[in-house]
DNA sequence: CGATTATTGATAAATTATATCATTCAGTCG
DNA sequence: CGACTGAATGATATAATTTATCAATAATCG
């Protein structure tokens, strides 16, 4: 278990919107691109909430992004998940953003790298014929502080 | 890479809810472990509406669907993904039910037990202290009919 | 078994998400 | 490169979902 994957570059967005959008026949728009900025440099995720108003001073409305948040989720470019407080956080589902080790009880949350799936990746595209190019892995526990209580 | 992690019993419910209410110093009630266990017998996941609707036949409100779900999210016991029709879909979080390949394009889902992260889980457990108990894993790429067009 | 307190269910209230539609803008073709 | 076409956007109205409230109920502890 080493750190050769795939993500030399982690925290990094490989991901391009542009490219995306003409490869899934949709128009490329500035909005787009924003929206993507916007969820991708945060690690810990955004609320939609929070994309509302940090994104209205660029004149970018409440529907466009909940259509846009939509459409990437169903690229599976975002996913969420709940924080501590209870608010739904979309996060970016690419390389150095995806690897999350989280204590049930604090939901204290420790990012990391390490992580092989390459092995597994080949296995599963030869069983299934999916050209596979990415994952989410979150593990669960109790933190050694909580642990102690 | 083989399949002799911890889930022998793949798509059996080891989570003992009255154990972890007890440890967890909330009341175990019997809509709580009928909550659980709509949501866990369905690999697939199943919506807040559905439960809503489906649960209602055992007199269970509204209120409390929403209250359970929240609490068994904050301690990772159930997670969220999007479906294909765009609704929020929660599933459990425990051995059988963590492991898929989605197709980004059509939302094809191929559910595998081969996984092992026990090598991860320990090297994470001696960096962090975290005492490590349970993961996420979900694969995205594109399935085979969606890639020939 | 009785006391204490969390949990529940029904309703109301608040919040969040979607539908609508005129306008703007991205992609295309001549 | 400029007009054309339909997708995308933003503002608002509408609908749906989620949470707050509170009396009644049920789980835990002594």
């Amino acid at each position: 278990m080493d750190t050769h994957f795939t993500h030399e570059h982690a925290h990094e967005h490989q991901v391009d919107i542009a490219a995306l959008c003409r490869q899934q026949g949709v128009h490329f728009t500035a909005q787009r691109q924003r929206i993507w900025d916007y969820f991708a440099e945060e690690t810990r995720g955004r609320t939609i909430a929070e994309a509302v108003q940090d994104l209205a001073v660029h004149g970018i409305g409440r529907a466009t992004i909940y259509r846009t948040v939509d459409l990437f989720e169903r690229l599976f470019l975002l996913t969420s998940s709940r924080d501590a407080a209870g608010k739904q956080r979309y996060g970016a589902v690419c390389a150095g953003h995806t690897h999350a080790l989280i204590c049930r009880v604090c939901h204290a949350f420790v990012e990391f790298d390490e992580c092989d799936l390459s092995v597994l990746a080949k296995l599963l595209s030869a069983k299934t014929g999916f050209a596979i190019d990415g994952h989410r892995l979150e593990m669960f526990g109790t933190c050694p502080s909580c642990s102690e209580e």
